[in-house]
DNA sequence: CGTCCTGTTGAATAAAATCAACTACGGTGG
DNA sequence: CCACCGTAGTTGATTTTATTCAACAGGACG
């Protein structure tokens, strides 16, 4: 299978010595079963995760005893990257299906952050993407009602599976249980049953076991309280494939 | 006044040509009145923001008509990272109080990121802490009351407001109506006010025309249903202060 | 074959939203 | 100077949304 790179190239063009680096990073390559911990929050930092296969969710405990998963890692995605800030872990890295995963030590992150500029400014943005992501995430949680957020969930879901080509005729492998779900929109189990349900009665979707097809994606996206922003793409403001440009602090009004 | 770069320094020391660009910044400093929108969402993106005075705060719309506040910005914040990422503003910046900003041009955060690692390393982590704090308020707002969700926000501006020297006594300036306190934990104005005036009943809090003083600090900390995290400081795990390492790209396990 | 997990459904309850007044205050303009 | 208006805060009554509690069905798995 070829490694899911898309994330890494997205904003910048890699450098030769940059593609190594990434390719030194599969070396690392191990498999982990449904239910494994990554880590936990509280852990030391040892330093970040690239997901080649599977999900993993991120989550928060809190001391009312809810949880609150804050993100769907899915392949091709970097993990644990906020907890770089941290003395110690400020999530719990859980994998959700079997998953494939490579790791990234905290010292090499650092060396990469200051010898590898092009690589850097595209970890960077790939990082400032994942805020606005978190940004809509907490929109859907704090202002929706619990339909527009399943249906930007699925909305969500449906466009990060598909660049990763694991999207059928809208339809998908969906391996969190409702109480994921819950816990990820703020919701009930019990109260994300009722919703899906609904949303299977109107006609939107298509419920199997493991799985759900989006029947009536214009429909879900007029439900959906916010689309999935567009993102610059590797034409983006700084022209990181340049050449050396001058290093005057420019600066502007 | 001081220009408030605290948070520049937390994780790294910078070298004297990064501080000779942060220091440029400062040419660029002009003030706004309150209620003016430094950027609304969809707007073209030109740079991002250093505030030195006045609090400001990035918003979301929904097509539902609600909007979601995602995040307060206080002195020595930098605003505006996320649509680095994106073709156009994904977030609306508008000044709460007066302000005092500076601004600082894409192409120059582009130059910065090539050319200046240590400072690019201080961002990229500033970056990473801010994804905490925003993973943070989604697990207040997913998962906490109206009562915790709002303990949880006094604390963290607290917090936030005492590392800028705002704070006297417990007592600091709280410019937000409660309606944008609303917006911001995902809640209404009245049920805000409801649960402020109860806070203050409970003996939590003191409330004025425009300030609110902490009272029983133990008190709100048991109330709230996670603390602000402890961050890594300067001495986090990479040395991003030392000599050049090897450039090998270390891998571990 | 039993047990646990996940999904499903109903009934009762609780939390927050909505609707509607009303007060206090600051600014604005006559 | 004062009347007026819009904003912000406050409070009560009612409704909506989602939670809680409880029970049961189907599958997976040991």
């Amino acid at each position: 299978m070829q490694p899911p790179f898309h994330g890494l190239t997205e904003f910048v063009s890699l450098s030769a010595q940059d593609i190594e680096i990434v390719r030194g990073w599969l070396v690392t390559r191990r498999t982990l079963p449904r239910a494994r911990m990554l880590r936990r929050e509280g852990d030391p930092i040892t330093g970040v995760f690239f997901l080649l296969e599977g999900w993993v969710c991120a989550s928060l405990m809190l001391r009312n005893g809810r949880r609150q998963i804050v993100k769907v890692y899915l392949p091709g995605d970097l993990l644990g990257f906020p907890s770089l800030a941290l003395p110690a872990a400020g999530e719990t890295l859980e994998a959700v299906t079997n998953i494939s995963v490579c790791t990234i030590s905290a010292p090499a992150i650092g060396k990469l952050l200051q010898h590898q500029p092009r690589l850097a400014a595209g970890l960077f943005l790939s990082t400032q993407k994942e805020r606005v992501a978190l940004m809509q995430k907490l929109s859907w949680v704090g202002a929706a009602s619990a339909m527009e957020r399943l249906a930007a969930l699925l909305l969500d879901l449906l466009g990060r599976l598909d660049v990763a080509g694991l999207v059928r005729d809208g339809r998908f492998d969906l391996p969190l249980t409702q109480a994921q779900l819950g816990d990820l929109l703020g919701l009930t189990a019990v109260h994300v049953n009722r919703t899906l349900k609904r949303l299977d009665q109107l006609g939107y979707v298509v419920r199997g076991k493991g799985w759900i097809r989006i029947v009536d994606l214009p429909g879900l996206e007029s439900l959906a309280p916010n689309l999935p922003p567009q993102f610059a793409g590797p034409v983006a403001w700084t022209r990181l494939g340049g050449g050396l440009a001058s290093q005057s602090h420019e600066v502007d009004g």
